[in-house]
DNA sequence: AGGCATGTTACAGG
DNA sequence: ACCTGTAACATGCC
């Protein structure tokens, strides 16, 4: 599910429906996530309000009024679910009534006031819940090192230009540096790079001008038309109230090996190799 | 059975 | 101290 499109489409479900209701209980099914959840901490946020929920990069961050902050990550199959068992046409209550089967990953339950719950599911536990002094959390080892948002008038040119002139590894791993960029993951990585025509084995010492300013483009264009399409759903749902994404309908190069090329008047084929252990999608022929 | 999966980070070696 | 590459984490699906 997350990368920075499927993390805003969460913030934004999140921002809409939690903000001023007052965590009422927490519940922790299990505190063995990526990192073992305190619960005498945690249970200290019981009875403050929400003031904000804001994302950077691929974190979710809840202010509190009691001036901590929840941090949250979903690694890689993280969900957020939200649930109004008031309303009997609510979808995820729905889905919830009919697989009752499948809480086994629903490790943590937030409840709010006006009969809204929070569920933190997910089933390869690479994600987190942490609790921050919000002053502090920026000074966080996750958020410190973050390179800026790629949506960002911090992004541009000359900032690609200047991190990269000493730097000698492949253009992907580049991309793929949350240090350098901060919300870029294996699919829309594979996707912009596919734009701008270069090949993802590229050195990064050797874009010239024209490419660079090609890829700043195109990285914000994907990830503006992902966000737009409601993010990416390889399976499972995908939004608060278990909603897909469109956003995989799009997709050029990813998970597309031994495809044509999706690129009008190339007649290439879409290879997969592997970078950094992480597979590679792109057309042998207009990304040479 | 073994490879693969939207991510991060600890560690080793340069 | 910085840069780079590798392995590990836990679970499910082909």
């Amino acid at each position: 599910m997350p990368e920075l499109p499927e993390v805003e489409v969460v913030k934004k479900s999140l921002k809409r429906n939690i903000c001023d209701l007052t965590i009422k209980n927490i519940d922790i099914r299990n505190k063995f996530l990526r990192y073992k959840i305190e619960e005498k901490i945690i249970s200290k946020m019981v009875k403050s309000k929400v003031l904000s929920v804001i994302r950077r990069s691929k974190y979710i961050i809840i202010n509190l009024s009691n001036s901590y902050s929840i941090l949250v990550h979903l690694g890689m199959t993280g969900k957020i679910i939200l649930i109004n068992s008031k309303k009997k046409k609510c979808p995820t209550s729905f889905y919830y009534s009919l697989k009752n089967n499948n809480t086994i990953h629903d490790h943590l339950i937030f409840e709010f006031n006006k009969n809204i719950k929070l569920i933190y599911n997910d089933v390869r536990k690479f994600g987190f819940i942490k609790i921050y002094k919000t002053k502090q959390l920026y000074l966080s080892p996750h958020l410190k090192k973050l390179g800026p948002e790629p949506l960002s008038k911090r992004f541009d040119f000359n900032y690609f230009k200047e991190k990269t002139r000493k730097r000698r590894i492949f253009l992907k791993d580049l991309l793929m540096d949350q240090k350098f960029l901060a919300g870029l993951g294996n699919i829309y990585v594979n996707e912009a790079i596919f734009l701008s025509k270069i090949n993802p084995r590229l050195k990064v010492n050797n874009l010239t001008n024209k490419e660079i300013i090609s890829l700043v483009s195109n990285i914000k264009k994907v990830l503006k038309k992902a966000v737009k399409e409601g993010g990416s759903s390889i399976k499972d749902f995908n939004n608060t109230k278990g909603k897909k994404g469109n956003f995989q309908q799009f997709f050029n190069v990813y998970a597309r090996q031994d495809e044509p090329c999706t690129r009008s008047n190339c007649i290439g084929t879409i290879r997969r190799i592997k970078i950094s252990n992480r597979s590679t999608f792109f057309c042998g022929k207009c990304q040479k």
